[in-house]
DNA sequence: TAGTGGTCTAGACCACATA
DNA sequence: ATGTGGTCTAGACCACTAG
């Protein structure tokens, strides 16, 4: 792509057609590169003068497209050392999506068991926030998180089959690192954002027993749904959570 | 001040001083203003290039330090007008504090009832959150948010009494905007940010009453402490939300 | 020493709002 | 027509990392 082919000014646009910035345009050439994976998770992207003369604009263009990329922690930047694709492997990228901490004390590693791994047909409502069709497959995983033995989080977890096809109860076993880390790294599926839906419910018999609480007993629900680059669904996750000595942590800004 | 003053290099800096940017100065400078009121919210503040000029920096360094403040939601920027000081005034900013949304739905907008208003002395927690002595007074409320008739949050507030010296009953009596566009209008206290630890709990008997729910019902609890310019803590919330019909919405990136 | 990202500048031009 | 913020460029120099 030249970067004068790609210059549109008032005069020679048809009326009415979107004003696009040169760096809104490389910003969408790098993430089409990300998604098709040309770059690896943890490996660094070419320079920025590489990146300038290969797509023919300044530095200057790319460093603001690239900005915006590293704002919305797509890429991370290292002064001295480089531009890395983000990955959920660094211990710093943990928290972000793990938002449950303890009232006092540090942060301690969870373990997680996992209870199922099937192989299922969606229900209604999962495919249709996974953007599925009615008939379509779906991994389904339930796991227990605990903190020092201690019962913290049941999450149900479902996934498009046609992107994991690979993930079984046996890839599962002992698996001890941030779920999303797997993901990316195993079937080249990572998460870049999710939404969630947050209240308050009381505990189910099946649920209690598993979190070890009394049925009735108030949980934190946490439904989420993660995406993947261009805004695709790739995740639905339902949490309940025990919040006695741990809460959702947020920032309002 | 004066640019080559401010300009700090490797040579001429105490080994292992921290290196400022420019950009970073003026960014401190532009917070000192705001936080002196030399600007109003929802005022203009100075135009980039008469900021250069009176900072003796290019127009490129003071963009960069209102890029910044844009992004934390201290400016905004309107193209073709100027660059304002943002306020809670305007209906855009209404639901970055507010994040209880209808599961389905329009946002529909809310009554406040205000059950209490009253100057006590500040609880030890409290007080300890607002960084308050043992004995400092504190405004409290109490408030109750209906929609469509229907009760939804019951909000504790504590208030420095110092920076909130005419809220009184009478003046909250009727008052339906957002609360924090009240405070920053009437008291010149902004609030920047927030933190908030949210949890399950079983409704009290008298929290039930007011929320015309049964005892024991789960509840979230939202326990928000909220900063002005500088980190500066200036109130402590405790709300109670019945979450059957409604939900927090929290985004992660 | 070389290569990377980070800062700062100066100038040109575009998009947008208002008068 | 004017003034605002927004984009793009080219070049200089600084801070940081690693061989």
């Amino acid at each position: 792509m030249s970067a004068d082919a790609a210059r549109t000014t008032a005069t020679d646009r048809p009326r009415d057609a979107v004003f696009l910035p040169l760096y809104k345009q490389i910003k969408s050439l790098l993430v089409q590169r990300l998604q098709q994976g040309e770059w690896k998770p943890g490996a660094p992207i070419p320079s920025e003068m590489e990146l300038a003369v290969r797509f023919q604009v300044s530095q200057g263009t790319v460093r603001k497209a690239i900005d915006e990329l590293a704002a919305e922690n797509l890429l991370i930047r290292r002064q001295g050392k480089g531009t890395f694709v983000a990955t959920h492997q660094e211990p710093r990228a943990q928290f972000r999506f793990l938002r449950l901490v303890p009232d006092r004390g540090e942060l301690v590693p969870s373990q997680s068991a996992f209870l199922e791994c099937r192989r299922i047909k969606a229900p209604a409502d999962v495919a249709q926030q996974l953007d599925l069709r009615g008939g379509d497959a779906v991994v389904y995983l339930r796991r227990l998180l605990s903190l020092g033995g201690m019962p913290l989080v049941l999450d149900d977890i479902w996934l498009p089959a046609a992107l994991f096809r690979g993930l079984t109860a046996d890839r599962l076993a002992g698996y001890q690192g941030p779920l999303y880390g797997l993901f990316e790294s195993e079937f080249g599926t990572r998460m870049i954002r999710a939404e969630e839906r947050i209240r308050a419910v009381a505990a189910g018999e099946d649920v209690a027993g598993l979190l070890a609480v009394a049925p009735g007993s108030p949980l934190l629900l946490v439904d989420r749904v993660s995406y993947t680059y261009s805004d695709q669904p790739v995740e639905v996750r339902r949490g309940f959570c025990v919040t006695t000595e741990h809460h959702y942590h947020n920032e309002l800004y």
